[in-house]
Order: structure tokens, then C-alpha cells, then sequence
DNA sequence: ACTGTACCCTGTAGGC
DNA sequence: TGCCTACAGGGTACAG
């Protein structure tokens, strides 16, 4: 469910909620999601004050008064709920008021203010694990992220110089977290189309003989960047949403150009192409035959 | 070193 | 209606 647009609407949404907290207690009602909850998690999630709350890639990272950090990744299905005197809180486009599917609801974080913050995951590709903040970025699921695209370390520069005698496609370049850390299925072809890239194409095909950025990773930095901001300020998109679902949600699906398309037309102006799907390592790849070279 | 596939888990949509 | 299959925003563990 959630790429880098969505968890940063996540993370806006929550922080007023959380930032400057303090948790009395975290309730865990199974022994694991993707992987087993964190050593003696309640004891120390137990009367920390929540100094932050930020984004990594994909990641939730919760910065903790003892100087622990909990990490947090959505996987598929992820999502937090704010519930206050039993009923549930609205702040952000992203952060749901479902409060209707209590079997999925696997962990909450009661606070002293009295707000109770629910994790829902149905699939369980989520998971939760603590480390020092001083040893985070050498953590095994730190250390190799790429750079984050909305950062200054995001240019044809740097693209280029990753990409260089690469053989693989750029769909699959783009959606490796090593490369560029934040991109998903969704994102990845909707920046595709916007920089009239075909997701076919080589992924070396950014560099020129000498590791120089070629036109075409020109023409993609900034389409990256554009899409992501886009989807931030709608609030990310929602897909697939519950039937019980009375929250907010994100608008951002309302304006694909290509993904989840299949057949329709380009949305690209002046351009009478129709989209396509392929297939790319397992994941359905979208984008327009006809502008996206 | 790279690449594609299977798999983790649950729910939903669509064909018959 | 029910049954079956394919597919879904994530990442990882393998086999080749």
C-alpha cells in the first residue's frame, strides 16, 4: 500500500498526535507480524516520551526519550488509526478512522493524553523492530538504502553514475531500495510516463560512455521529484480501500496517467496512445507505448 | 554479481 | 450463491 508519499502522509498525520507524547503502555495482540515483535517490546516502549517522528525510505521511525528508536514499515497493508475517547481521529489524508476491523488490529499505543494509536496490517508484511538511534544507519536495514529522492542527493549525476552498465530495465532500477530508497510499483510508472521513458529501456541508457548523465536521466530526476511532490500534497493515493472505511483517504489515484489503466488512454496531452501492462521482475509495470521511449 | 521466481498472508474481484 | 483463480501499494530467500 504505501510508497514514500504515503508514509510521509503517515508521518504528518501521526506526529501532532505522538511528537512530545508519552506511551504509558503498547499492547500487542499476536506474536509477530512479518517478523517477531522486538525483544522485551513492551517493557521498552513502557513510559518512553516520543521525541520525533520521522520518514526513512519506507520506513515510520519513532525517536524515543530513552534513545532507542522504534522503526516501523507499512508492507502492503499497513496503517494507523488514532483513536481518542473511543472514536476515531481523522488528522491526516492518510491516517484512517477504520475502527471497524478489530481482527487486523495487532498493535496499539496508548498514551497518556488518552489517544490510542492502532496498527491494522491484514496481510502482516509490516513489522516493527527497535534499535539505538546511534546504530541506525549501520542497521542491516539502513545501511544500503539509496538516496532519498526529495534529497539533494538526488540528481542526473548521481542516477547516472548508479546506473552505469546496468543491464536491468529502468522499472526494476528504480524500484530497487538500494538505488533510489522510497519507490514503488505505483510511483516508479507514474515517473516513467511523466519523463517519456519507456520502463523498457536499459537502465544504462542514463549514462554515456564516460558515466556522464545523458538527456534521458535529466528528464527523469526531475519527473521523479515532481510525481512525489504531487502525491505528498494529495495526500498520498488510496487503492483498494475497505468497505468499512469511513476515514479520509488520498486522492493522488484520481490523477494516474498510467497505473492501474490498463486499455485507457494516455493522459498525456496531444497523445493518442493507449496503456499497456507488462511485467516486470513479478509486478505489473503501466505505461504508454506511444510516448514513452 | 546479477536475475528471475517463489514465497510470506489475507482479502477482493471476476469468470464460470 | 459458491468455487476457483489471479492479483494486490512490500521485501527477502533462493536457484540458476
Amino acid at each position: 500500500m504505501p510508497e514514500l508519499p504515503e508514509v510521509e502522509t503517515v508521518c504528518r498525520g501521526l506526529a501532532p498526535a505522538v511528537v512530545g507524547g508519552r506511551i504509558e503502555r503498547i499492547e500487542i495482540r499476536r506474536a509477530n507480524l512479518r517478523f517477531p515483535f522486538p525483544e522485551q517490546f513492551e517493557a521498552r516502549m513502557q513510559a518512553q516520551t516520543v521525541h520525533s517522528l520521522s520518514r526513512r525510505a519506507k520506513y515510520l521511525i519513532m525517536g524515543l526519550s530513552g534513545g532507542e528508536d522504534l522503526v516501523m514499515h507499512l508492507g502492503m497493508t499497513g496503517r494507523f488509526t488514532i483513536v481518542r475517547d473511543g472514536v476515531p481521529d481523522t488528522p491526516g489524508d492518510y491516517v484512517y478512522a477504520t475502527g471497524a476491523d478489530p481482527k487486523h488490529d495487532h498493535v496499539v499505543l496508548h498514551l497518556s493524553d488518552g489517544a490510542q494509536i492502532v496498527y491494522n496490517d491484514p496481510r502482516r508484511f509490516g513489522f516493527m523492530v527497535m534499535m539505538a538511534h546511534e546504530a541506525r544507519d549501520a542497521h542491516a536495514l539502513f545501511r544500503n538504502l539509496g538516496t532519498e529522492p526529495l534529497g539533494n542527493g538526488w540528481s542526473a549525476d548521481y542516477i547516472a553514475t548508479r546506473a552505469r552498465g546496468k543491464t536491468v530495465n529502468l522499472k526494476t532500477l528504480l524500484m530497487d531500495q538500494r538505488i533510489v530508497a522510497g519507490l514503488g510499483n505505483i510511483y516508479v510508472s507514474e515517473a516513467l510516463h511523466r519523463a517519456g521513458l519507456s520502463p523498457n529501456r536499459r537502465a544504462a541508457s542514463l549514462a554515456d560512455r564516460k558515466g556522464r548523465p545523458t538527456e534521458r536521466a535529466h528528464r527523469l530526476v526531475p519527473a521523479v521529484r515532481e510525481v512525489l511532490h504531487q502525491a505528498i500534497a494529495a495526500g498520498g493515493s488510496t487503492l483498494r480501500d475497505y468497505r468499512h472505511a469511513d476515514g479520509s483517504s488520498g486522492a493522488f489515484q484520481e490523477a494516474f496517467a498510467v497505473y492501474d489503466r490498463l486499455d485507457e488512454p494516455c493522459r498525456r496531452t496531444g497523445c493518442a496512445g493507449t496503456v499497456r501492462r507488462v511485467v516486470h521482475s513479478g509486478r505489473a509495470t503501466y505505461y504508454c507505448g506511444a510516448c514513452q521511449r
